[in-house]
DNA sequence: GCCACTTCAGTGATAAAGTCACAGTCGGCG
DNA sequence: CGCCGACTGTGACTTTATCACTGAAGTGGC
């Protein structure tokens, strides 16, 4: 995986069936690839873009789970594709994405031939797991300021964060109160400019 | 993996040298497979036993991640195997476990070799990933006096439950204290009966 | 422009959970 | 028996979650 790009291994090992078998499928921001519930039919490998993988608790609280981005897998379609389980959770397209769509039977026979497409099924699958730890770590024993805090900061490099605070609660997973809190709190340390729908990190870098 | 033992698989693909490249090791109760930090040498592959998987914070606190048992594959091994990655968490023998212990040039010939073993890798993984999304669920929205209830009726059918406050606060990725608290709750209203080192359900059953 | 309507944000009150500090209690062992 | 370490109980306080509600900002129709 480190040196071939996922069209690159689809191509060497299915030859000039790959582009029937495992058509590119383009999905405008907002689609859903899939929701809480459904069967997987196919696996979805990104080839470009983002999409936001979330799960909702009986409780109706939502939180984001982790994020694919080019050349990853979604672990939990194999998952669904291998038990014929429905999905736990939902798959929502960020920026707009270009994704192969696998079947099981060439995903079965991609695992058989291609030594590079495990490798990067195992590492893929391998990341997801980490992070998964991390946030199961992050939720049960970090504090929310600066869960939040932190959240800002890695999207601060590119001018004002267009996301309202609901948004914001289900990244966190949280409640929207919590989280208008807290930012009123920076705010009135003049940390952050609040605005509908708008956070504008001004000087939160020094408490690092 | 429906059909065979692991044992099986190994045999079958490996032939005569199954017995010398992947011995079978037994471990006592409270022995650790791996620690956070380490790295990973070798994959284990449960043949009986039971081992736990935990992570411990920054904070210092502690959570049960999930557990291993007859006939699993430990995820994060071959998470730490394939990128060269430490451990992240640590494991301990809760009852005594004999495992097979796969090295990474046997890991990678299985997975070419045999679809079964493959098949027993991606389920174990996708079952570990589930899990891991559960638990997310579980510590971010759930309540902490359910959680708990739910874990002693899980465990309430053979007689007293040996464990203390504190491994208790592991299991549920809480506070000692949190626990203690609750459980006096709990005793008060005559649905357990506490004692030091053991927890005795009684009438617990009848809330659900 | 004005109004109705929806979405978003702010906040008080209260409950649950986490943290800190410390006291009491039990069990084993010299 | 008495000491020590591990375990448990609890008060005081902080942080987070939940509930209920208000107001403010955008949106579209007329």
């Amino acid at each position: 995986m480190a040196n071939h790009s996922i069209l690159d291994i689809l191509n060497d090992t299915l030859g000039k069936e790959a582009r029937e078998i495992a058509r590119v499928m383009r999905f405008p921001p907002g689609q859903v690839l899939f929701r809480a519930g459904q069967k997987c039919e196919r696996l979805p490998l990104l080839v470009a873009g983002r999409v936001k993988v979330q799960m909702t608790g009986v409780s109706g609280n939502s939180i984001v789970l982790y994020r694919l981005e080019t050349d990853q897998f979604c672990p939990l379609s194999i998952g669904c594709l291998m038990t014929g389980q429905a999905y736990r959770a939902e798959a929502v397209v960020e920026e707009e994405t270009d994704a192969v769509m696998i079947s099981r039977g060439v995903f079965d026979r991609l695992m058989d031939q291609s030594a590079s497409f495990r490798q990067g099924i195992m590492e893929s699958y391998g990341r997801r797991l980490d992070d998964l730890m991390l946030l199961v770590e992050e939720v049960a024993f970090r504090r929310m300021d600066q869960r939040l805090e932190e959240w800002l900061l890695e999207r601060a490099d590119h001018g004002p964060i267009v996301i309202t605070h609901q948004e914001l609660a289900v990244e966190l997973g949280t409640a929207r109160e919590v989280v208008s809190r807290l930012l009123k709190e920076l705010e009135r340390r003049d940390m952050v400019r609040l605005a509908r729908g708008r956070i504008e990190v001004t000087n939160l870098l020094e408490r690092l």
